[in-house]
DNA sequence: AAATCGACCAACCGCGAGAGC
DNA sequence: AGCTCTCGCGGTTGGTCGATT
Protein backbone atom coordinates (compact mmCIF):
# COMPACT_ATOMS: atom_id res chain seq x y z
CA UNK A 1 0.00 0.00 0.00
CA UNK A 2 1.16 3.05 -1.08
CA UNK A 3 2.05 6.25 1.29
CA UNK A 4 -0.95 8.48 1.54
CA UNK A 5 -0.40 11.65 -0.14
CA UNK A 6 -0.20 14.29 3.02
CA UNK A 7 -2.70 16.68 0.53
CA UNK A 8 -4.65 16.84 -3.14
CA UNK A 9 -1.69 18.45 -5.10
CA UNK A 10 -3.92 18.77 -7.83
CA UNK A 11 -6.24 21.22 -6.01
CA UNK A 12 -3.91 23.35 -3.70
CA UNK A 13 -1.88 26.44 -4.60
CA UNK A 14 1.62 25.98 -5.85
CA UNK A 15 4.17 28.66 -6.19
CA UNK A 16 5.18 31.32 -4.75
CA UNK A 17 3.19 33.22 -1.57
CA UNK A 18 1.19 36.10 -1.67
CA UNK A 19 1.37 39.19 0.74
CA UNK A 20 -2.13 38.49 1.45
CA UNK A 21 -1.12 34.23 2.61
CA UNK A 22 1.80 35.25 4.32
CA UNK A 23 -0.60 37.25 5.99
CA UNK A 24 -3.20 35.22 6.58
CA UNK A 25 -0.81 32.88 7.91
CA UNK A 26 1.10 34.78 10.23
CA UNK A 27 -1.88 36.05 11.60
CA UNK A 28 -3.16 32.48 11.98
CA UNK A 29 -0.12 30.56 13.71
CA UNK A 30 0.20 33.54 16.12
CA UNK A 31 -3.27 33.86 17.40
CA UNK A 32 -3.40 29.81 17.65
CA UNK A 33 -0.03 28.68 17.56
CA UNK A 34 0.41 25.21 14.73
CA UNK A 35 -1.48 23.13 17.29
CA UNK A 36 0.84 20.29 16.40
CA UNK A 37 -0.39 19.55 13.08
CA UNK A 38 0.30 21.20 10.19
CA UNK A 39 -1.34 18.87 7.81
CA UNK A 40 -5.18 20.71 9.35
CA UNK A 41 -3.79 24.08 9.56
CA UNK A 42 -4.35 25.14 6.09
CA UNK A 43 -7.74 24.45 5.92
CA UNK A 44 -8.29 26.14 9.75
CA UNK A 45 -6.37 29.19 8.44
CA UNK A 46 -8.26 29.31 5.05
CA UNK A 47 -5.82 28.93 3.17
CA UNK A 48 -5.46 26.76 -0.23
CA UNK A 49 -1.96 25.42 0.42
CA UNK A 50 -0.78 22.32 1.52
CA UNK A 51 0.44 21.86 4.90
CA UNK A 52 4.28 21.06 4.14
CA UNK A 53 4.04 24.08 2.07
CA UNK A 54 2.62 26.51 5.07
CA UNK A 55 5.31 24.80 7.66
CA UNK A 56 7.78 25.69 5.34
CA UNK A 57 6.69 29.29 4.45
CA UNK A 58 6.49 29.68 8.59
CA UNK A 59 9.97 28.27 9.46
CA UNK A 60 11.64 29.66 6.65
CA UNK A 61 10.61 33.24 6.11
CA UNK A 62 7.26 34.01 8.57
CA UNK A 63 8.71 33.19 11.83
CA UNK A 64 9.56 36.33 13.89
CA UNK A 65 13.19 35.76 14.66
CA UNK A 66 14.25 34.86 10.77
CA UNK A 67 16.93 36.63 9.63
CA UNK A 68 17.97 36.76 6.18
CA UNK A 69 21.65 37.41 4.10
CA UNK A 70 24.32 39.31 6.02
CA UNK A 71 26.31 36.59 7.20
CA UNK A 72 29.14 37.35 9.51
CA UNK A 73 32.26 35.48 9.42
CA UNK A 74 31.95 34.20 13.02
CA UNK A 75 28.96 32.76 10.94
CA UNK A 76 30.67 31.53 8.53
CA UNK A 77 33.17 29.95 10.32
CA UNK A 78 30.62 28.16 12.38
CA UNK A 79 28.98 26.77 9.20
CA UNK A 80 32.30 25.19 7.82
CA UNK A 81 33.78 24.01 11.01
CA UNK A 82 30.69 21.97 11.44
CA UNK A 83 29.83 21.17 8.07
CA UNK A 84 33.40 19.71 8.51
CA UNK A 85 32.60 17.89 10.91
CA UNK A 86 28.85 16.85 10.81
CA UNK A 87 28.51 16.94 6.79
CA UNK A 88 25.01 18.24 5.57
CA UNK A 89 23.21 18.17 8.49
CA UNK A 90 21.39 21.43 7.86
CA UNK A 91 19.04 21.71 10.80
CA UNK A 92 21.60 20.69 13.61
CA UNK A 93 24.74 23.56 11.77
CA UNK A 94 21.23 26.02 11.65
CA UNK A 95 20.45 25.53 15.37
CA UNK A 96 23.77 26.75 16.52
CA UNK A 97 23.08 30.23 14.36
CA UNK A 98 20.39 32.28 16.33
CA UNK A 99 18.02 33.20 13.62
CA UNK A 100 19.13 31.28 10.75
CA UNK A 101 16.91 28.55 9.33
CA UNK A 102 18.36 25.44 7.63
CA UNK A 103 17.50 26.00 4.07
CA UNK A 104 19.09 29.25 4.47
CA UNK A 105 21.90 28.03 5.73
CA UNK A 106 22.00 25.47 3.09
CA UNK A 107 21.27 27.62 0.24
CA UNK A 108 23.65 30.00 1.74
CA UNK A 109 26.66 27.35 1.92
CA UNK A 110 25.54 26.22 -1.75
CA UNK A 111 25.52 28.79 -3.67
CA UNK A 112 28.78 30.94 -1.67
CA UNK A 113 30.15 29.34 1.11
CA UNK A 114 31.15 26.28 -0.88
CA UNK A 115 33.05 28.19 -3.55
CA UNK A 116 34.57 30.08 -1.42
CA UNK A 117 35.99 27.16 0.78
CA UNK A 118 37.17 25.15 -2.64
CA UNK A 119 38.87 28.43 -3.55
CA UNK A 120 40.99 28.31 -0.30
CA UNK A 121 41.48 24.66 -0.41
CA UNK A 122 42.94 24.73 -3.98
CA UNK A 123 45.14 27.89 -2.80
CA UNK A 124 46.44 25.45 0.27
CA UNK A 125 47.08 22.58 -2.18
CA UNK A 126 49.07 24.73 -4.15
CA UNK A 127 50.85 25.66 -1.04
CA UNK A 128 51.18 21.81 -0.09
CA UNK A 129 52.58 20.77 -3.71
CA UNK A 130 54.95 23.74 -3.28
CA UNK A 131 56.44 22.37 0.31
CA UNK A 132 56.59 18.57 -1.63
CA UNK A 133 58.17 19.59 -4.28
CA UNK A 134 60.47 21.60 -2.76
CA UNK A 135 61.61 18.40 -0.45
CA UNK A 136 59.39 19.69 2.73
CA UNK A 137 57.87 15.84 2.84
CA UNK A 138 54.56 16.74 1.33
CA UNK A 139 53.72 17.15 5.36
CA UNK A 140 55.17 20.98 5.85
CA UNK A 141 57.82 20.06 6.96
CA UNK A 142 61.83 21.58 5.63
CA UNK A 143 64.57 19.87 4.40
CA UNK A 144 66.02 19.72 8.28
CA UNK A 145 63.64 18.49 9.61
CA UNK A 146 61.16 21.54 10.91
CA UNK A 147 57.82 22.53 10.60
CA UNK A 148 56.64 25.13 7.80
CA UNK A 149 54.23 27.07 8.16
CA UNK A 150 52.15 28.09 5.36
CA UNK A 151 52.18 32.11 4.51
CA UNK A 152 49.98 33.70 7.28
CA UNK A 153 47.15 34.65 5.39
CA UNK A 154 43.71 33.69 5.90
CA UNK A 155 43.46 31.61 2.93
CA UNK A 156 45.94 28.42 3.93
CA UNK A 157 44.96 27.61 7.13
CA UNK A 158 44.31 23.70 6.31
CA UNK A 159 46.34 21.60 7.86
CA UNK A 160 45.86 18.34 6.34
CA UNK A 161 44.64 17.67 2.77
CA UNK A 162 42.96 14.65 3.89
CA UNK A 163 39.62 13.78 3.75
CA UNK A 164 37.38 14.16 7.08
CA UNK A 165 34.39 11.49 7.07
CA UNK A 166 31.82 13.79 6.77
CA UNK A 167 33.24 16.01 3.92
CA UNK A 168 34.23 12.81 2.11
CA UNK A 169 30.86 11.70 2.08
CA UNK A 170 29.05 14.52 1.27
CA UNK A 171 27.84 16.96 -1.50
CA UNK A 172 31.61 18.18 -1.06
CA UNK A 173 33.04 15.58 -3.05
CA UNK A 174 30.75 16.16 -6.03
CA UNK A 175 32.20 19.55 -5.83
CA UNK A 176 33.74 21.45 -9.00
CA UNK A 177 37.31 19.62 -9.44
CA UNK A 178 35.67 16.56 -7.03
CA UNK A 179 37.86 17.56 -3.70
CA UNK A 180 36.93 16.27 -1.12
CA UNK A 181 39.07 18.11 1.57
CA UNK A 182 38.48 18.88 4.27
CA UNK A 183 36.20 22.20 4.53
CA UNK A 184 36.92 22.49 8.27
CA UNK A 185 40.11 23.96 7.61
CA UNK A 186 38.89 27.73 6.64
CA UNK A 187 37.54 28.32 9.49
CA UNK A 188 40.88 27.94 12.14
CA UNK A 189 41.94 31.66 10.86
CA UNK A 190 44.93 31.73 13.11
CA UNK A 191 44.30 35.98 12.78
CA UNK A 192 40.81 35.78 13.68
CA UNK A 193 41.04 32.60 16.45
CA UNK A 194 41.97 33.41 19.86
CA UNK A 195 41.06 30.22 21.73
CA UNK A 196 42.35 26.74 20.59
CA UNK A 197 40.66 24.63 18.25
CA UNK A 198 40.35 21.32 18.47
CA UNK A 199 37.82 17.93 16.84
CA UNK A 200 38.27 14.38 17.50
CA UNK A 201 38.26 13.03 14.23
CA UNK A 202 37.45 9.29 14.92
CA UNK A 203 41.06 8.95 15.82
CA UNK A 204 40.31 6.37 19.05
CA UNK A 205 43.90 5.86 19.88
CA UNK A 206 44.72 9.59 20.56
CA UNK A 207 48.20 8.82 23.15
CA UNK A 208 46.51 10.27 26.66
CA UNK A 209 49.49 12.48 26.63
CA UNK A 210 48.07 14.25 23.03
CA UNK A 211 45.27 15.04 24.93
CA UNK A 212 46.05 18.54 25.51
CA UNK A 213 48.04 19.19 22.34
CA UNK A 214 44.39 17.83 20.96
CA UNK A 215 42.66 20.49 22.69
CA UNK A 216 45.13 23.19 21.96
CA UNK A 217 46.25 22.48 18.83
CA UNK A 218 45.42 25.73 16.95
CA UNK A 219 47.18 26.07 13.79
CA UNK A 220 48.04 24.69 10.43
CA UNK A 221 51.19 22.98 11.74
CA UNK A 222 49.98 19.31 12.09
CA UNK A 223 51.48 17.22 15.41
CA UNK A 224 54.85 15.57 15.24
CA UNK A 225 54.94 13.03 12.83
CA UNK A 226 56.23 10.14 14.49
CA UNK A 227 52.69 10.52 16.72
CA UNK A 228 50.73 11.78 13.58
CA UNK A 229 51.90 7.97 12.06
CA UNK A 230 50.00 5.90 15.12
CA UNK A 231 46.88 7.90 14.70
CA UNK A 232 44.15 6.77 12.57
CA UNK A 233 43.81 8.30 8.90
CA UNK A 234 47.09 9.81 10.13
CA UNK A 235 45.85 13.10 10.45
CA UNK A 236 43.06 13.51 13.51
CA UNK A 237 42.89 17.56 13.67
CA UNK A 238 42.23 17.80 9.73
CA UNK A 239 39.01 20.48 11.13
CA UNK A 240 37.54 21.35 14.45
CA UNK A 241 35.11 21.92 16.92
CA UNK A 242 34.74 25.93 17.27
CA UNK A 243 35.99 26.89 20.98
CA UNK A 244 32.29 29.29 20.38
CA UNK A 245 30.84 25.88 20.02
CA UNK A 246 32.57 23.76 22.86
CA UNK A 247 33.90 26.80 25.07
CA UNK A 248 29.75 28.54 24.75
CA UNK A 249 28.26 25.32 25.53
CA UNK A 250 26.23 25.31 22.83
CA UNK A 251 26.67 22.18 22.39
CA UNK A 252 26.41 20.70 25.64
CA UNK A 253 23.49 18.98 26.36
CA UNK A 254 20.92 20.03 29.33
CA UNK A 255 21.36 18.15 32.37
CA UNK A 256 23.10 17.24 35.33
CA UNK A 257 23.86 13.80 33.74
CA UNK A 258 25.58 14.95 31.03
CA UNK A 259 27.40 18.37 32.44
CA UNK A 260 29.06 15.21 33.60
CA UNK A 261 30.61 14.16 30.09
CA UNK A 262 30.87 17.63 28.21
CA UNK A 263 31.34 19.93 31.88
CA UNK A 264 35.00 18.99 32.23
CA UNK A 265 35.43 19.17 28.62
CA UNK A 266 38.34 21.78 29.40
CA UNK A 267 39.61 18.92 31.37
CA UNK A 268 39.32 15.86 29.45
CA UNK A 269 38.46 16.98 26.00
CA UNK A 270 39.54 14.82 23.93
CA UNK A 271 37.58 11.74 25.63
CA UNK A 272 34.73 14.66 25.22
CA UNK A 273 35.31 14.80 21.78
CA UNK A 274 34.83 10.99 21.28
CA UNK A 275 31.74 10.88 22.31
CA UNK A 276 30.50 13.80 20.54
CA UNK A 277 31.92 12.38 17.38
CA UNK A 278 30.48 8.92 18.40
CA UNK A 279 27.04 10.42 18.10
CA UNK A 280 27.76 11.48 14.37
CA UNK A 281 29.63 8.88 13.18
CA UNK A 282 28.00 6.31 14.97
CA UNK A 283 28.24 3.59 11.93
CA UNK A 284 31.90 4.70 10.97
CA UNK A 285 34.80 2.67 11.84
CA UNK A 286 33.61 -0.04 14.21
CA UNK A 287 36.93 -0.50 14.60
CA UNK A 288 37.06 2.71 16.47
CA UNK A 289 34.20 2.10 19.08
CA UNK A 290 35.74 -1.45 19.68
CA UNK A 291 38.95 0.21 20.98
CA UNK A 292 39.83 -0.85 24.39
CA UNK A 293 39.71 2.84 26.16
CA UNK A 294 36.97 4.17 24.00
CA UNK A 295 34.02 5.34 26.57
CA UNK A 296 30.20 5.14 24.23
CA UNK A 297 28.38 8.14 25.12
CA UNK A 298 25.94 7.77 27.32
CA UNK A 299 21.95 6.60 25.84
CA UNK A 300 20.27 10.12 25.16
CA UNK A 301 23.39 11.78 24.21
CA UNK A 302 22.63 11.43 20.71
CA UNK A 303 19.38 12.21 20.72
CA UNK A 304 19.49 15.05 22.78
CA UNK A 305 22.35 16.82 19.90
CA UNK A 306 21.13 15.76 17.19
C1' DA B 1 18.60 47.46 -26.40
C1' DA B 2 18.21 42.65 -26.51
C1' DA B 3 19.90 38.16 -25.48
C1' DT B 4 22.42 35.20 -22.65
C1' DC B 5 24.44 33.63 -18.54
C1' DG B 6 25.09 32.86 -13.80
C1' DA B 7 23.99 33.66 -8.97
C1' DC B 8 20.74 33.52 -5.64
C1' DC B 9 16.87 31.93 -3.07
C1' DA B 10 12.15 30.31 -2.25
C1' DA B 11 9.71 26.40 -2.72
C1' DC B 12 8.90 21.58 -3.85
C1' DC B 13 9.71 16.65 -3.48
C1' DG B 14 10.60 12.30 -1.55
C1' DC B 15 12.21 9.79 2.19
C1' DG B 16 13.07 8.21 7.02
C1' DA B 17 11.78 8.37 11.79
C1' DG B 18 8.65 8.24 15.28
C1' DA B 19 4.12 8.44 17.39
C1' DG B 20 -0.45 6.77 17.68
C1' DC B 21 -3.85 3.44 16.86
C1' DA C 1 3.19 -6.35 15.39
C1' DG C 2 1.91 -3.86 11.72
C1' DC C 3 -0.20 -0.05 9.59
C1' DT C 4 -1.14 4.91 8.96
C1' DC C 5 -0.16 9.55 9.57
C1' DT C 6 2.61 13.54 10.46
C1' DC C 7 6.83 15.85 11.08
C1' DG C 8 11.25 17.10 9.88
C1' DC C 9 15.11 16.76 6.98
C1' DG C 10 18.17 17.09 2.93
C1' DG C 11 18.42 17.26 -2.03
C1' DT C 12 16.79 19.42 -5.98
C1' DT C 13 14.21 22.47 -9.00
C1' DG C 14 12.63 26.58 -11.03
C1' DG C 15 11.83 31.56 -11.03
C1' DT C 16 13.86 36.08 -10.58
C1' DC C 17 17.24 39.42 -11.08
C1' DG C 18 21.59 41.54 -12.07
C1' DA C 19 25.81 41.31 -14.86
C1' DT C 20 27.87 40.55 -19.08
C1' DT C 21 28.19 40.14 -24.05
Amino acid sequence: MGRAPCCDKASVKKGPWSPEEDAQLRSYVQNHGTGGNWIALPHKAGLNRCGKSCRLRWLNYLRPDIKHGGYTEQEDRIICSLYNSIGSRWSIIASKLPGRTDNDVKNYWNTKLKKKAIAMLQQQQEYYRHCHSSGAGGRGRDRSGALVRPPPTPQNQCPSMQPSPASASSAVATASGGDACSFGAMCSSPSTLQAPLARYDGAATVPQQHASSLAEFSGPVPPPQADVSSWAGAMAFDDMFLPELLGAGEFLPPGDHFGGVFGPLLQDRASSLQELSACYFPDSQPEMWAAADYVKPPAGLCHSLT
